[in-house]
RNA sequence: GCCUCGGUAACUCAGUCUGGAUAGAGUGUCAGCCUUCUAAGCUGAAAGUCGCAGGUUCGAAUCCUGUCCGGGGCACCA
């Protein structure tokens, strides 16, 4: 359709069609037209007002292609067949690989939440695995082969602070509640403890030299600990839809590196200063000096990451690999990118794709002090809402009301996440962020059982298809659906979700307007409309599944 | 100080990449709509100096410069 239009612009303007498919656009209002083109650009050459160049236009061009060309003001707006339009639409739209972006083929690494195992996940890291899952699931829509990766960072001074509180108060107790939380109280018990006694931190400091000593009892109670928290991280994963395909731990990698730092040193990549330390020169990137080796020879945080890079290359041998890692880490990832590239890695394959932080009304989370929104008590509380909201309407057995009410509360929690974009900081406010009407996850599960409701109640009829008049509710829905190879490309471009989140909203609300306005059964119309319906779910499934949410058939 | 990301309705956010017609949603407020496919819905109303000031352009929320406010970063921490 469009190239038609282009076509005729372009024999009766003479502007190259590149430049005139770049003019075209979509008018604001329906009853401007389908198409518009903006005749400002024509007015030097034709030495005419935009306004008679765009009525001179209308007279030149008569295909009979279009219902009919109107000149509005400066523009030229083409109202095409609807008819045909819609269905166009609905043929594109039901074909198996409608939105996909075929034969690219890539091995991708996606590396996500990477927490420090000192501590339970709080919502911060929901939005990394909320981001993290959906660049996977675009990622694999785009026909490339994902592998999801988990860094560990079990090993540090963090990991000691708990650790210390647990040898003053934990009495060799073991978990009396979710194993993470119980290791996570003694990290908030440590931080009260180092406000009245600062020798705390001093302690802290010595059982860290004692875990690099291998000291054997320190060693035992890391284990001990540690294990508590990775077997409660696991329970989240799995409450929250997500699973890796390998975990690293950064105990088991943190020395490592420093041969690639060596061998750098002898090509003349790195430098040593007088004291023996050995740094890289980066101030051409303006990133300044970064050392790799201290003076005593031992790695630090980047020197792991840059072994990590080459081990995950070795092992997985990605065309791509991502890293969803919170925007604090920007200049981190610049360094470790800047390096891996003198190092004759192909830097461009690599991506730290940053999101902002998680902010409640009182400002920053600070799992520090506890004032944390916990990621388990979340999901709870969430799914408490979404039971009680089933219950007020229907009689539903024990397994099938864990079920709905699951996948419910998911969806509201992780298109709450994915609908902002994700380089943005985000308020989440307990009281009033999370609920199921207007622009959340429900709502768009909502409007799908709706669609699958009416489905299970037609009769099977002839698949013929006669348009009668076209209601503007049925062409909006069309044009709305049609819209969703733009939005993957788009989403893949930028690596946002908040762009397909944003999509399935809007498809959502266009489809209840059409619900409203257009029934389905016994109307002149109820084939096209079947289909309608069956194109709206296949592609909201689509791009819901693009978010890490499944789908409910029923309500 | 330097780097970076934000600032759009009372609140939470789209729209900025790729400039275009009357700047859009949701929440909240107010007014309507359930003997008809699920009211977690729909319709309507009120609500905006697009932080501010310049510039480019026929045309700027969108591009450029400056500036103010807020977040984050600039470790031989991780």
């Amino acid at each position: 359709m469009k190239e038609l239009i282009i076509n005729e612009i372009h024999k009766a303007t003479k502007l190259n069609k590149k430049e005139i498919e770049k003019l075209i656009e979509i008018p604001p209002l329906e009853k401007m037209g389908d198409y518009a083109f903006p005749c400002f650009i024509l007015s030097k050459q034709f030495k005419k007002s935009p306004k008679l160049i765009a009525e001179d236009l209308k007279k030149k061009i008569k295909s009979k292609d279009f219902e009919k060309i109107e000149s509005d003001g400066p523009y030229l707006n083409f109202f095409i067949n609807k008819k045909k339009l819609v269905e166009k639409i609905l043929k594109k739209t039901q074909k198996k690989d409608f939105g996909k972006i075929k034969n690219k083929n890539k091995k991708i690494v996606v590396e996500f939440p990477s927490p420090n195992t000192n501590k339970p996940l709080h919502l911060g890291h929901l939005r990394n695995m909320a981001i993290g899952e959906s660049i996977s699931k675009i990622s694999e829509f785009i026909d490339n082969k994902v592998y999801r990766i988990n860094l560990n960072n079990d090993r540090g001074i963090h990991i000691c602070k708990s650790m210390i509180a647990y040898k003053e108060f934990g009495k060799n107790k073991k978990p009396n509640k979710k194993s993470d939380h119980f290791v996570g109280d003694f990290y908030v018990k440590f931080n009260e403890l180092v406000k009245k006694d600062k020798t705390y931190e001093t302690k802290a400091q010595e059982l860290l030299q004692k875990w690099e000593s291998r000291d054997k009892e320190t060693i035992n109670l890391w284990k001990k600990m540690n294990m508590w928290t990775l077997d409660g991280f696991k329970e989240t994963y799995k409450n929250f839809n997500i699973k890796h395909d390998k975990e690293y731990f950064e105990s088991k990698i943190y020395k490592k590196g420093k041969k690639i730092i060596l061998d750098g040193l002898k090509k003349g990549i790195f430098e040593k200063k007088e004291d023996g330390s050995i740094f890289v020169n980066l101030e051409k990137e303006k990133l300044g000096e970064k050392i790799l080796l201290r003076k005593d020879g031992t790695a630090v945080y980047i020197t792991q990451d840059i072994y990590l890079a080459k081990l995950k290359q070795k092992e997985f041998k990605f065309d791509k690999s991502f890293y969803v890692v919170g925007n604090e880490q920007e200049y981190h990832f610049k360094v470790l990118f800047s390096i891996l590239k003198k190092l004759g890695f192909n830097a461009k394959n690599l991506k730290h794709i940053s999101y902002g932080m998680v902010e409640l009304p009182e400002g920053k989370m600070k799992s520090r002090e506890g004032n944390v929104v916990d990621a388990d008590n979340l999901i709870e509380e969430i799914n408490k809402m979404a039971k009680k909201e089933l219950n007020s309407r229907i009689k539903l057995n024990k397994k099938e009301l864990e079920s709905r009410s699951n996948k419910i509360s998911l969806a509201a929690i992780k298109y709450f996440l994915l609908k902002i974009d994700a380089k943005k900081n985000m308020l989440f406010n307990p009281k009033e962020s999370l609920n199921f009407e207007g622009d959340t996850g429900p709502y768009i599960l909502y409007s799908y059982a709706r669609a699958n409701s009416i489905l299970k109640k037609i009769k099977i009829k002839n698949k013929q298809i006669k348009i009668k008049n076209l209601h503007p509710n049925e062409i909006k829905l069309a044009k709305k659906l049609s819209l969703f190879p733009e939005i993957i490309l788009r989403t893949y471009k930028d690596l946002n979700p908040a762009h397909i989140a944003n999509y399935s909203y809007q498809l959502a609300q266009t489809f209840n307007e059409f619900y409203h306005s257009c029934p389905v059964i016994n109307s002149e119309n109820e084939n096209l409309r079947i289909e309608l319906v069956k194109s709206f779910k296949k592609v909201l499934k689509n791009s819901l599944n693009l978010l890490g949410i499944e789908t409910l058939e029923e309500m």
